[in-house]
DNA sequence: CTGAAAGCGCTTACAG
DNA sequence: CTGAAAGCGCTTACAG
């Protein structure tokens, strides 16, 4: 923390209030656009906090106000692309309320976490938005939150805790991409990639058992197939896929983007020409989906305007903090690219 | 904001002193760990700390001491992976100096960036760390930013500012790969992409020039192409180095990664393959430049690392705010990867 | 080692 | 419409 000698003495309202020959009092109604204040007195005073350079000290004002004009968000990781796009919108919408965010990255650390939190909640936040780091415990982090600040929990379930939260529509998701196949004309589809007992991965899987079942097809176990959510790992598992050669897959719904692009990497070096010998899609819809060849049809999720989102729950928690805890599914939707064809002779 | 009936009553020192029998003073010695207070006076206060489930009010005590325990990071596009984890690494090293991050994101709009200067600088920061926007104007900037907060440019610099600022090391990293290509054999290398006017662009076509001047080679101007800096504009532009056939191109330094991926693109589409008839290098290290195929050539700049480094730069800066601005050029590093073959029928 | 008092920069009833 | 006074939650000389 910074040493009280290296503050420069700031300009307060008292410094406007003597020059400009009002009362610190008037000041401050001036700079809260009160319209008690005659327009030339205001017109005055605004002359000298020009000339003095004053700036607001909003912390003082909150101090005295008992209000806060921050909102605290903390990250899991912010180095993947996702949650820095959720970090930007959660940004837009806090600022265009007049807020501040105080930022905290955990990197996946439930222990830094707790530090990450401790520390924020010092600064006396309006609200907090929570992207838990994996295996990290509700039931411990309420002590660290108290109770002083409500608190808005993004895309993982915190076992214990009674926040709001807003989460993706992970279920819906992968059965609007396994309809998607279906319409195309594929039977017997995959899903490929992610572990099974993640909560996303799981509610994927049954997502797409779902779309399968109302159209009558009973999955079969070998169409299962689990790997890391790797690039890497999901190429290497490719050919598990056509192990039982009678009945394998003609398409395969993906966890996720990554694993459909090293699906895509796996088949390839197979010989086998993903969009054309072999359907799939992803799900989130980075960057590089769009880009690849054939393009990832995907689910996109619009980590944006999640944050937008959350924001916004955020702050409506914080105009009405007596209301239920409320939980939010956030919708996604299809992007149909080439990498979903149709089945191999089909029409 | 929030709005005051809002704020629940907080404990304050009053109420620990209350509860403990003892004075206010004593228990602020207590939070701020003096060693004054007789270890069962403290004993007890700790205890009803806890009891009555306090939290230290930072924004109050700042008031007083006349200090900041906040850093302002206005990032131009956090959207980028590049920024993101730039601001990951202020987070991480400023954290630890016991400083909360006040994010701000102006998504490379000069008028947002003066709108969150001046929202964050009424917060009271203890620095600033600035990543200004596209066509932003350092005398505008410095009214809003005031001489408050020390300030440190990151990445662009600012016309006009006397700030201290901390930049990758373009020149040296276009040098390094070309000096790269030039020991695998090539003689005619090209630069490849970018718009000349941006100052990066410009300081690697030197670091390029640079190299081939010392080998005694002067660099046509056919093997010069401008592009936008995308994948898309890339891959359009590629044909034009293999323009003038004599004295085509047997490699290409890229702008940055993204502009290789899409020259590797462009190449295959023309039935060359990269890697292996034409070599070529990028810039950034971005993600996908280990995963294309084939591996990407490139210059490391460890934004994360940046990100570290801006705040040591400021940290230090604000413990000594007399020091003279301050200019760093941050290294940066070669990773010779598939991509930069040897030439054809080279031993 | 502990307590009473003043003050950081602001706001807000309350008088006038 | 303006001013004097009290107070937000903390810290820090200064007495004792």
């Amino acid at each position: 923390m910074s040493d009280p000698r290296n503050v420069r003495k700031a300009v307060t309202v008292t410094d406007i209030a003597l020059g400009s020959g009002v009362s610190r009092a008037t000041v401050s109604l001036v700079l809260r656009g009160s319209p008690l204040v005659h327009a030339d007195t205001r017109a005055k005073v605004e002359a000298e906090l020009k000339r003095q350079g004053y700036v607001y000290n909003r912390s003082a004002a909150n101090l005295r106000r008992r209000t806060s004009s921050s909102v605290a968000l903390v990250i899991n990781d912010l180095s993947n692309p996702f949650f820095a796009e959720f970090a930007a919108g959660v940004d837009d919408a806090v600022a265009a309320e007049g807020y501040v965010v105080l930022l905290g990255n955990t990197g996946e650390s439930p222990e830094r976490e707790r530090a990450v939190l401790a520390s924020l909640m010092e600064h006396q936040p309006a609200g907090v938005i929570l992207s838990p780091a994996e295996h990290s415990d509700g039931e411990r982090l309420e002590s660290a939150l108290g109770t002083q600040a409500p608190v808005l929990v993004f895309n993982r379930e915190l076992p214990g805790a009674h926040w709001d939260f807003l989460a993706l529509d992970n279920r819906h998701g992968a059965r609007l991409a396994t309809e998607h196949l279906l319409e195309l004309g594929h039977r017997r589809i995959a899903f490929f990639g992610g572990h099974a007992d993640s909560s996303s991965c799981r509610e994927r899987r049954q997502g797409y058992a779902d779309a399968l079942q109302a159209a009558d097809i009973s999955p079969q176990p070998q169409w299962q197939i689990e790997t890391a959510p790797t690039r890497l790992d999901a190429a290497a598992s490719s050919q598990a896929l056509f192990a039982g050669a009678a009945d394998a897959p003609t398409a395969a719904v993906c966890y996720n983007d990554t694993v459909a692009l090293g699906l895509m990497l796996g088949l390839t070096a197979q010989g086998r020409r993903p969009g054309h010998d072999f359907a799939l899609t992803g799900f989130d819809d980075i960057p590089e989906a769009a880009l690849a060849t054939p393009a990832l049809t995907t689910i996109a999720v619009d980590p944006r305007a999640r944050g937008r989102q959350a924001a916004e729950l955020l702050l409506q928690r914080i105009r009405e903090p007596e209301r239920a805890a409320q939980r939010t599914i956030a919708p996604v939707r299809l992007l149909a690219r080439a990498s979903s064809c149709a089945p191999l002779g089909s029409a």
